[in-house]
DNA sequence: TGATTATATAACTATGTACTTATATAATGA
DNA sequence: TCATTATATAAGTACATAGTTATATAATCA
């Protein structure tokens, strides 16, 4: 079985381990979602979502993609398998979505 | 899809992101083992392998068994499939194991 | 250019927590 | 009963970190 290093599951595992972090990865299964977007969906600041999305992305556990002013934030799970896994058991958030952001100016992601 | 509560999740991930505990449960994998015996697989004390256990076992990830004046742990993983798959990319400790216990004089369990 | 919007960063605070040391509890056996 | 072994708990410390507020950077558009 193509085993993971213990240390590296950790410390992704640690970062799953925060609620808020929980959440914006469980947001961004399925779309991408810009800044303001992962704002308006959750109850806490810009800077807070800010830097939580800077460790996500300091892990390799999302891709950022600014288009214009707006930068994107996807999750890549390529090549984390046993993170793939998980998602499977993860409540789906697509249905929420579209109807909290249609006042938004930017574009909702693919 | 089975979808687990987002909450009980992120709870149970901020579990395993700390490495000694990760190391615990990665022992603990296919086997069950007491507490002189992780103590002497691990690089740390016996009372902080006993503080991680015993957080271990409030989130009902690992059960304990008495036996005369051992403490047997083991995983509990039956009504936690999403833990299941990971445990899939975890890296077996099964081998070394054996060899390290053989001077205790307490049972290697099942 | 200046105003506006979106995002990132920095500094700070408050809280959480891993680990250590010391000690208590519990079981066993001489 | 007393000594030994195994485990649990308690208290203290040092460090990590989540969130807030303020500010900086960057892009857009009038």
């Amino acid at each position: 079985m193509n085993s993971i290093l213990l240390e590296q599951m950790s410390d992704q595992f640690k970062l799953l381990g925060d609620r808020t972090r929980m959440n914006i990865v469980s947001l961004l299964y399925g779309q991408e979602l810009c800044v303001c977007q992962l704002v308006e969906l959750m109850d806490t600041t810009q800077p807070n979502i800010s830097q939580h999305l800077r460790k996500l992305k300091d892990a390799g556990l999302v891709r950022e993609k600014r288009r214009g002013q707006w930068s994107y934030y996807h999750l890549q799970l390529e090549d984390k398998p046993h993170l793939q896994e998980i998602f499977k058991y993860v409540p789906s958030m697509n249905g929420k979505i579209k109807d909290k952001l249609s006042k938004l100016s930017c574009e909702i992601g693919a």
